[in-house]
DNA sequence: TCGAAGTTCTAGTGATCGTTCGGTTTTTCC
DNA sequence: GGAAAAACCGAACGATCACTAGAACTTCGA
């Protein structure tokens, strides 16, 4: 891989062109898988040859952590966002869960990826910092679920359980959502709520 | 690979042997994955050598699909009894629910694999029973929520929706359920099930 | 129009992949 | 104890893997 043009105009385009190549890399990851998809496979997807594709990313690992970081670096910030308005914590969660759930629709590959590919980023120290996306993400949430309990907004048999659930639930989501189909996102963010919290909110 | 021993003193020795490297290489896969396992990783967990790993089995796939196979096929069979006594459909949902979670502390390794190489098994056309396993085992939980509903001991808000939820919350369990932690598998499935139809059952 | 910067291509590299096969050791049975 | 069956070994095989070097082509500013 050659480093970025510095002239500004000409690092847009390189930096669209590479948008393109890891977008159409999670499209190959998400269907075949990251390990089983080959380089060749990557150079059909992207119409590049070998060292064109290298111009762009340092190698096949690069675009695993590329496709990560597009997806959770949006997911924290906005996350972030909600819980710092003042609001009670069931309005943050519903808030939450809706953003999260919207992500299928706008980054379904990427999501496809990183489910898939989990074991894979959670055993290579060099991707530590997409360990801790994940994890701040998901303190977040169980943050916001004890303070619903605290504020008498959210009741739970089991919180811990109903974490566990929620990321199960929404996590899957990929796996049979399809655009344009019964339900849109926020049917299904708050369809997964309703069943989360139908004794409290 | 040989075919295995005619006789059946034998025959039960290979099976056995046989079983110990399917088990050896589901902990391996679920650690690192089907793709990124190598066949020397296996020759390494299960103590043979490519030879007497090929012994066993006929290549890499099959071992694939032995997991999957071990897993689905008793877990099918115990739902197909639990379907099969006369039983309101609530009863029903909870037996299967259970032998479900109770899945997870049995084969844990086995699901992890089974979840995490979905796209693998989704695509081969070689392995379209184990395709078709999975979706009868969905088909029977649908079957059931639908006649929970028609019986009136079950209501859902969006019964599609609940369906996808459970099996995204049970399919999750084994990325976190740790042996001896804070719940028991059977708390685990009452506990999904409490959330699944708080407002019914 | 010319030189520089940026982009893409071709033709490979060594390493590692899953797998094979002839041979050796161990076990079984009469 | 001896022959047959079974279990196991390990040095290879060809194929494919991710990746690279260097040249060719394109785009751009002056």
């Amino acid at each position: 891989m050659s480093s970025p043009p510095a002239n500004p105009a000409l690092r847009a385009r390189y930096d669209r062109r590479r948008a393109q190549v890891v977008a159409a890399a999670a499209r190959v990851f998400a269907e075949r898988g990251y390990h089983a998809t080959s380089m060749q496979d990557l150079i059909e997807a992207t119409g590049l040859t070998a060292g064109g594709l290298y111009h762009y990313i340092s190698g096949k690992d690069a675009l695993l952590v590329a496709i990560c970081d597009e997806l959770m670096e949006p997911l924290l910030e906005q996350a972030h966002e909600i819980v710092a308005e003042p609001a009670p914590a069931d309005v943050h969660l519903r808030e939450l869960v809706r953003a999260w759930v919207a992500h299928v629709e706008r980054s379904r590959d990427h999501m496809l990826v990183f489910m898939q590919e989990r074991h894979v980023l959670e055993r290579d120290p060099r991707w530590r910092h997409v360990r801790r996306q994940r994890k701040e993400f998901e303190e977040l949430l169980a943050d916001v679920l004890e303070r619903g309990e605290r504020e008498g907004v959210l009741r739970f048999a089991d919180r811990g359980l109903a974490l566990r659930a929620l990321l199960g639930m929404v996590n899957h989501t990929p796996q049979w959502y399809r655009p344009n189909g019964r339900l849109n996102v926020s049917e299904i963010a708050d369809g997964y709520l309703d069943l989360l919290c139908a004794s409290s909110c």
